[in-house]
DNA sequence: CTTCTATGTGTCGGCCACCGTAATACCTTC
DNA sequence: GAAGGTATTACGGTGGCCGACACATAGAAG
């Protein structure tokens, strides 16, 4: 674990930060917080939630039985509330690193400024 | 392509954003700009490259012989540029919703603040 | 001279997270 | 009783990344 965490794994730890849900409940608050652009599938929830719970990211919070099916809840364990923020650490370096580059690159397609603007030509 | 970008690959044109740059320049820049976190392997750039230049995000540059060698230079294509500016905005929202929910988990945990601090209990 | 390290590009096999889909099961609504 | 939302489990496929290797040049170290 490693690996830097993909998109779904971190909406799922993220969702996890507010309050412990079950799976269905993840799939929808995920859809919620990423304004619907990401749509947790089951084969991507509970694989991920497998293999967070085996990590020890996740802990299992509770199991409840509503009419007669099982609904486990999930709760963020301590480590992966530190795994969290420290991949949010990592993710908002890179956001800054792009974003700087992305802003001069910016500045040099548009010579606004007048100053050694049109070189060539 | 409408995958999201893996860490690797962001970084690859992030650093393309800044100047062109040729394979092993790539490997160096990426170090610089994620504190020597990241390392990229060769088969790791050049699949990479070769994935983004048929996607059309990156374009070769000018190629150089230097002591013998071919040394390609590749540049980021304005296509690149919109995809790295959209995936930064997408990691912004993550980063914001991760750091927001680990705020709130902060303030949770440590009721050291005493305004309306424990709700419950 | 040989060996080691750094520079530099490229290939191949394998792993694993994610995806797509279907199956299962209960309840409510039409 | 067919349809649709809730909820979990299982399985095969895809694709990006990694690890290791191959090849070539040049300078430093032994």
């Amino acid at each position: 674990m490693d690996t830097p965490l993909r998109e779904p794994t971190f909406l799922i730890l993220t969702a996890l930060a507010g309050a412990p849900l079950h799976g269905y409940g993840l799939i929808r608050e995920v859809a919620a917080l990423s304004d619907g652009r990401v749509t947790l599938r089951p084969g991507t929830l509970y694989g991920a939630l497998d293999r967070l719970v085996d990590a020890g990211l996740v802990d299992v919070d509770r199991e409840e039985v509503v009419d007669g099916r099982l609904r486990r809840y999930y709760c963020l364990s301590p480590v992966g509330d530190a795994t969290l923020a420290a991949e949010t650490e990592r993710l908002r370096r890179n956001v800054e690193a792009a974003t700087a580059r992305l802003r001069e690159r910016a500045h040099a397609a548009r010579p606004a400024t007048p100053r050694a603007a049109g070189g060539l030509a």
